[in-house]
DNA sequence: AATGAATGAGCCTTCATTCAT
DNA sequence: AATGAATGAAGGCTCATTCAT
């Protein structure tokens, strides 16, 4: 007794399985098969879905940038100066839920994949492009475009370097330490930029 | 036409055919078979030296790491004060070597693995120890030991971060600026705590 | 031309496959991509659903060893004293099924997987301890518990060795003659036991 | 500095190893490789002095074959009446060295070699007929030769079925126990004879 | 006398994918 | 809408065997 409509809760639980089963298996190993199978489905309605396993990844992907985007909207709701906006957005960047083992795992999976697949490296692109724009946007209120640009480029690599040294150390680095630590390399590349304009 | 002496020959080969097999292929489809013939062998060779394909994949990790520390030690000896060491130490992270797909390519690939492999992760634990180390050695000069500690976290996690952007930009990221916005951000660290001493 | 309710038949075609296997090959060579031939299936199939090769060879000799069983059910069948009843379970270890060429090679396959694997030897214990119950639970009918458990040995013991010296001559060792030397070990101990009661 | 001479030796020792090996292995996995290894010596040796791994199991089996005939040997020595040299030989089949682990795997494996190699096959059946007519020549001393021949053909199954179910039980069970079955066997056998001559 | 070097063949197993139902 | 059936292709690994030294 088939029913109409399965298709958007199918794929929402496929994608829900394969973030979990990638954050599970460490990122290798994933499988069609045992997606499926965490879905509760069969394997080839999963093909039927998604056409192919890339597609199922690159699905899973987007779903986890997408949850990234609605955390960095939300921290930003609450920010009104540039400075704030600029911090929230770290604050976004280091929430908790980012930290979780399968997150942290389906990230490596996806630089991985990025590797050797367009449409995973065009995505992830476009998720540090927004980060990149979104930093330098508020920056350019605070001091001007070149060292804007600067200091978000050091901003973001600060935040990814922290994540991937995460995905290795089984004691979690303190995360407020962290943020700290960041927040005060934005403040220090402001002061300079106030002592010494370029 | 089998001559005697012939294994560290093979070795070196096969660990080499690993690295640029890893970074030919983004990481993903790599076959000791492929490995293999790449180094001009048999798989049954290469298992017969390193006993499996996580071996494999391991010795030619190792060869990177000491590969790396090797560029640290050759930096580390024409500096004389500890500025200059720690200056030393980013020059060597910043290597072209370091830079060079394949070998971007395996790191991504190592990481990945750690999170499977245990031997994997202890090694890149190692490696991760003697960077710290290193730093702080020096830091702790110009600096307290705490702030030096946290100083060198923050070091090491934008060249890891710089690091595995790379991985996603056909385009290198101007090497050179990024040394500049490291360097400034050590100097403005040390700057802030010889201001405000904790 | 996938059809539905398949299993089962893929299933018994794949045991019975393998039994012919075994012992068309006398038990060495025995590969699963053979077996899945000539069974008709891919050998991936066989691994569907068997999970491994040691399950299917478990599930041949679990096969075989049923098929013994009926033998002897289909014997006692037709027996109503006690002294009938042990005479038919030796008729049905004699049964002529029991001697073709591929059930010995199967048996002998079994006894070295026994050696092996926790599982095939617990298989061989069951069959060998059910065998014994039954010769015990009638032989205590005409003679005291302890001469029974004894007598049960002797015929179980005479039953096996008939049974690997068979797969050694090509000439099959007359059947006939054989059953009666056994039977005639039966009534021996019997008359014994009557003239010296333990 | 080769030396001469070496030959013999390390067909000893390989021959040794190769018992030891399958004793070991419980009869499956046995490798040219570890036979050599155990023996101390490359595998290339082994084929060297043995040209096949074939050969080498057949030149084991021939030695167990060998120090079972010694056996026989050494206990018909004290035997003066036929009836002694009968249970001598009995004595002999159910030596506690032929129990050991290592002897009865050995044993089974040639059972299977035997199916597949002429040359291992032809080894069996001399064994098998050297000890029917040990028996049969003293059986006739007791008896007609038909009896004989049908006592003796009664006595090697009741050994070879004991030493086969040994195979599988690990409670040995108890060989003192056996040896008066069996010989109870003979008793009754050539008492019957007496009073029912064929 | 002895071995390290080397390989081809083969085996078990996995998996993405297709198709008829 | 959904799945069981089925497979081709490939991969890791083992091993008997050969050969030059």
């Amino acid at each position: 007794m088939p029913k109409i409509g399965m298709e958007p809760i199918r794929r929402k639980a496929l994608i829900e399985a394969t973030i979990l089963e990638i954050g599970n298996a460490g990122s290798l190993n994933v499988t069609v098969g045992k997606i499926a199978k965490r879905a509760g489905v069969s394997s080839a309605l999963a093909h039927h879905y998604f056409g192919s396993k890339d597609q199922i990844l690159l699905a899973a992907m987007r779903e986890i940038l997408a949850r990234f985007g609605q955390n960095v909207n939300r921290e930003l709701a609450g920010a009104n100066t540039p400075l704030q906006r600029v911090e929230a957005i770290i604050d976004a960047s280091f929430h908790v839920d980012n930290f979780q083992p399968q997150v942290v795992a389906s990230w490596l999976t996806f630089y991985v994949l990025a590797q050797n697949s367009a449409d995973a490296q065009r995505l992830l692109q476009v998720y540090a492009q927004r980060l990149q724009s979104n930093l330098v946007y508020d920056l350019c209120k605070l001091t001007d475009r070149d060292k804007a640009k600067r200091i978000a480029n050091g901003l973001a690599s600060i935040i990814d370097g922290f994540y991937i040294r995460q995905a290795l150390q089984k004691s979690t680095a303190d995360r407020v330490e962290t943020i700290s630590i960041v927040k005060q390399y934005l403040a220090l590349q402001l002061q300079a930029d106030a002592r010494t304009p370029s």
